[in-house]
This record gives C-alpha cells, sequence and structure tokens, in this order.
DNA sequence: GTCTATACTGAGATAGAC
DNA sequence: GTCTATCTCAGTATAGAC
C-alpha cells in the first residue's frame, strides 16, 4: 500500500466519522490528507469503494475477535450450548471496547448502520458472523429460526443506534457516560432480557408450504 | 396548501422512503411530480426544510397517537404506574402498526433514524415525546435515569433499526413477515424483558458535583 | 401569490498529458 | 503513478412571466 493510500484511509476515517460520510466531500478529504483529487478513484475507484475499503480495514480484526471470542467459548461449553450471555459478550465486546480507544472508529461503525449503507455495502463482511452467531444462539434459546433472527435484529439495532448517538451526547438532556465497559454492560443486559423473553409464537413460517 | 404542494410531499415521501434522502435529487422529485424545480424552494426553501414538513406531516400523528394512548393507560392506572408493558404499547403501537398502512411512511421512519437526520432534524419533533416516556418508564421500573435514558435508546434503536431493515426484507436468507402485528408483538415482548432486566448500577452519575 | 426559465457553485467522476 | 482540465449532475438562488 503507497503512502498516499494510507493518508487518504486516515483521513477519510476520521472524516467520515466526523461528519458523515454523505456530507464528506472527496475535495475535503484530499485537501487535509494533501493528495490530489484524482489519486482517490485512480487507488479506489469511487467514493463507495472508497469506504467499502475503509469498512475492510476497520471491521475485519473486530469480526475475527468476535468469532475467537465465540470459538472459545464454543470449546469451554464442549457438546452444551453456549449461555446467552456468553454469546452476547463475544459479538458486543468486541465492537463496544473500541469506543475508548478509537472513537473515530465507533463512529464510523454508527454511522454506516445508520446512513443506510450497511445493506449495499458492508452485509458481505458480515454475513459470517450471523450465521455463527445465529446458530450459537438457536443452540441456546428456544426460539425459531425467524423469530430469532428478528430478535438478532433488534439487538444489531440497538447496538448501532446507540454507538452513534452516545458518541454524540446527543441523548436529551443529560450527559451519558460515553464509556464503552459500561455501555457494554448495560446494552448486555438489555439484549440478554430481550432475547430470552418467551417466545411469541410467531407460527406463520411458512407452514403451507 | 397549494396543490403543487400536495404533490411534492406526496412524491418526496415516496421517493425518500424508496431510496433514501441523499441518493433522492430534487430534480427526480419534481419530474415524478410534475412541477417546476423552483416551486420546492418557493414553498419551502429547501431540501432540507422540505424533509422537515414531511416529517411533521407524518410524524406528528404518530406521536398524538402515542400520547393520547399514554395518557388513557395514566389515567386507567390513577395513582400507580402504568405497568411497562403498557407503556411500551402507546409507544410502539402507532408507528409499528403504520407499517402494513403506508408503508413508505415507515421506510422514510426507517430512513431518518437511519441516516443521521433525527438529531437534526427531528429532535424537535419528538422531544415531548421522550419527555412524557421517560417519566412513565420512571415510574414504572426501579432503575435511574441515566440507565433508563440508555434503554430507552436501545429500544429507538431496535425499533428503528428494523423499520428499515425489515421492510427491505433484507433479512440474510429468509423471508420475515412485514406484518406489522407480528412486528409489533416480538418487539414489545424483546423490550420488555430487556427494560425490566436488572439495574446494572452505573453509579457514575456525577456525583462528585 | 405562484410558478417558470435560467444561471451559479460545488459535488463525484473521467480522459489524457506528464 | 500522478496531476490538470473538464464533464455531468447535484442543491441553490434570482429575475421575471402569469
Amino acid at each position: 500500500m503507497s503512502e498516499t493510500q494510507g493518508k487518504i484511509l486516515d483521513t477519510a476515517e476520521h472524516l467520515f466519522g466526523e461528519q458523515g460520510y454523505a456530507a464528506t466531500s472527496l475535495r475535503h478529504i484530499i485537501a487535509e490528507a494533501g493528495v490530489n483529487l484524482a489519486a482517490i478513484h485512480y487507488h479506489f475507484g469511487s467514493k463507495e469503494e472508497l469506504l467499502d475499503q475503509l469498512v475492510m480495514r476497520k471491521a475485519g480484526p473486530v469480526n475475527e475477535e468476535r468469532l475467537a471470542l465465540l470459538d472459545h467459548y464454543e470449546a469451554e461449553a464442549g457438546a452444551m450450548p453456549v449461555p446467552v450471555d456468553k454469546i452476547l459478550r463475544a459479538f458486543l465486546e468486541p465492537p463496544l471496547l473500541r469506543i475508548d480507544k478509537s472513537p473515530d472508529f465507533a463512529k464510523l461503525m454508527g454511522r454506516l448502520y445508520s446512513e443506510g449503507l450497511m445493506p449495499a455495502i458492508a452485509e458481505k463482511h458480515f454475513h459470517t458472523i450471523k450465521i455463527r452467531f445465529l446458530a450459537a444462539f438457536g443452540r441456546a434459546l428456544p426460539l425459531s429460526e425467524p423469530e430469532l433472527a428478528l430478535r438478532l435484529q433488534f439487538v444489531v439495532g440497538a447496538m448501532a443506534h446507540t454507538m452513534l448517538f452516545v458518541l454524540q451526547t446527543k441523548l436529551p438532556g443529560q450527559q451519558l457516560s460515553t464509556d464503552g465497559a459500561v455501555l457494554l454492560r448495560e446494552l448486555m443486559a438489555f439484549a440478554a432480557g430481550g432475547l430470552c423473553a418467551p417466545a411469541q409464537l410467531l407460527e406463520n413460517t411458512e407452514e403451507s408450504k
């Protein structure tokens, strides 16, 4: 990777996190990075692919850590299902504990889930994650697969929304702690409570087929 | 309100919901609505204010319904706190049951929470809602105010994220029901479980002050 | 009061010189 | 590999027709 590429990626990460993807112009990035406008298109092809590279660079390690934690807990559990709160920890700890170390990353992630860019761009980066965690939760919880998938969406929504809003301390009125450890604890308790709620049947799973 | 205004609002609602705010150009809107470009700026001032009008027009009735339901439940409960699941119903039912009747609205709401436009634009439209529901939950749950506010953010995140993703049936693999009643039931169960989870202390509430 | 035509600025993208 | 020049299209602003 050339020095130009690195400078572009670093600057883009910071600016996308700070102002959002749509609001950040390529011209702003090149000015701050001290490179030429065409360099972005030469190295990345387009603004969208630049974002894609960024997601890969940042989300890659997070997802590897998630899978490693899940592997560890599954080995620990042997033939038994991994307890829900351990699966949740494997899922939530890697992203949330990065809040303190690199707020830029957290903001970027929040923005991405946010600006609706996840469906188009990041689905591929997170596909393995979804499969693995759905399976793990499926063994631990007495829920049908569609119901579980829906609840996992709730968890992801809560996480994404929170990363974005909490970091901006846009919470109404008071100052909320942006301490990643506190957020993790709260979100884990909340998500565990939600996931373990009684099944709501949801019998309409194409049984006619 | 002139006919032109109405056509612009209707078309914008549809296109913003379908493609997102940023991705929808004013020229696309005017082409579909059959009006002139400058008409938008004459009637609304800017693209952003057009969105603001849209939010007001659509979210207004939802929020009135929420407050009316909450009023009803509070009158019913008298001096007692309203049960958590009733507060949740007042909060979630009005938006979620609109999914079936007008998917455009649901998509728009999802997109808004999504594209990060809520902080800037809609905070004002939802301020009263937050105050009232925080107070109601505060009476029903043994949580400190910051902890409660955080958990309510989780609920909002789950709702927003779900409205967006479920409507696009972007869920991994299988088809998920977009039936608002089913979603409502699931989300209520999940949120109730999460809100009623044991308090995680979170004692660092500026006690030094 | 409403709407149209048109021009202005800044965005992302691209071709071709070096 | 890099940069200049340029293209198209976005949101915005204004002058003037009805």
